[in-house]
DNA sequence: GCAATAGCATAAGGTTGAAA
DNA sequence: TTTCAACCTTATGCTATTGC
């Protein structure tokens, strides 16, 4: 495993300059900020999540609006009394993603809300309150306790939330191969411990939230 | 030493809209 | 009308580990 000295370096060259590295790499939402957001924002971006999934992300964020009206602005409240019946009303409205599987999550996942709300206040304080030392085992518990967050779900969700998190796509995979850190995607709880090692160490090295480092090795590998 | 639980790898399943 | 690309989750059956 390489240090962030040669991480640095390497993104520098490759992209010119200290503002042109620091232009591509995304900020970390504050943890206030975290704690400010709505229960009803965190349902719609866990929704949006789901039903990204699989699908083109510009197809489901044009049909956004009518989920947000069908599924009353994403209140918690009135969404978790959303019986079976209503849910399969809803597949016949082709304003709508189809999938029952995925239509059937979000009540499942607005109880999920209200059972961390009771708990610690709002779901904005647990998201704000998890240690990014352990994102993984964040990853583990959304995946968990909530509906249709397995995979890389979770940690695609907590980038749009702005949770700071690394994701391991195809580039970042590639780039731990390299640096010898893992054989393949991480799944196992061995290989995720592993990586998030890793990420602590170049954090510590460098200050840098996990989700800037992310990126940053994400570049260290060509397609 | 046994049953229950956790962890793991693999295969199967799934919607939409554009292109063939 | 069929295929493809977008990209992931869940179910299944197996093995390893834990608790008693």
């Amino acid at each position: 495993m390489r240090d962030y000295a040669w991480l640095s370096s390497y993104c520098l060259n490759r992209f010119g300059g200290v503002a042109e590295l620091e232009a591509r790499l995304p900020q970390p939402r504050s943890a206030e900020a975290l704690r400010a957001l709505g229960d009803d924002r965190y349902l719609s971006l866990i929704a949006l999540r789901v039903f990204r999934a699989g699908l083109k992300h510009s197809l489901v964020d044009a049909k956004w609006p009518a989920f947000e009206e069908v599924f009353f602005a994403f209140d918690p409240h009135k969404v978790v009394l959303m019986g079976a019946e209503h849910l399969e009303r809803l597949m016949q409205d082709s304003r709508l993603i189809r999938h029952l599987g995925k239509l059937k999550s979000v009540p499942c996942n607005a109880q999920f809300i209200l059972d961390v709300a009771r708990e610690r206040g709002s779901f904005g304080q647990l998201i704000a309150d998890w240690p990014s030392s352990d994102i993984v085992g964040l990853w583990k518990y959304l995946a968990k306790n909530g509906s249709q967050l397995g995979g890389l779900s979770a940690p695609r969700l907590l980038r749009m939330m702005g949770k700071d998190t690394f994701i391991p796509t195809d580039d970042l995979v590639a780039a731990l191969k390299a640096q010898g850190i893992v054989d393949k995607a991480p799944t196992s709880q061995k290989e995720l411990a592993a990586v998030q090692a890793a990420f602590n160490q170049w954090q510590a090295e460098s200050g840098r939230p996990l989700c800037q480092l992310s990126v940053m090795l994400a570049h260290t590998v060509n397609h």
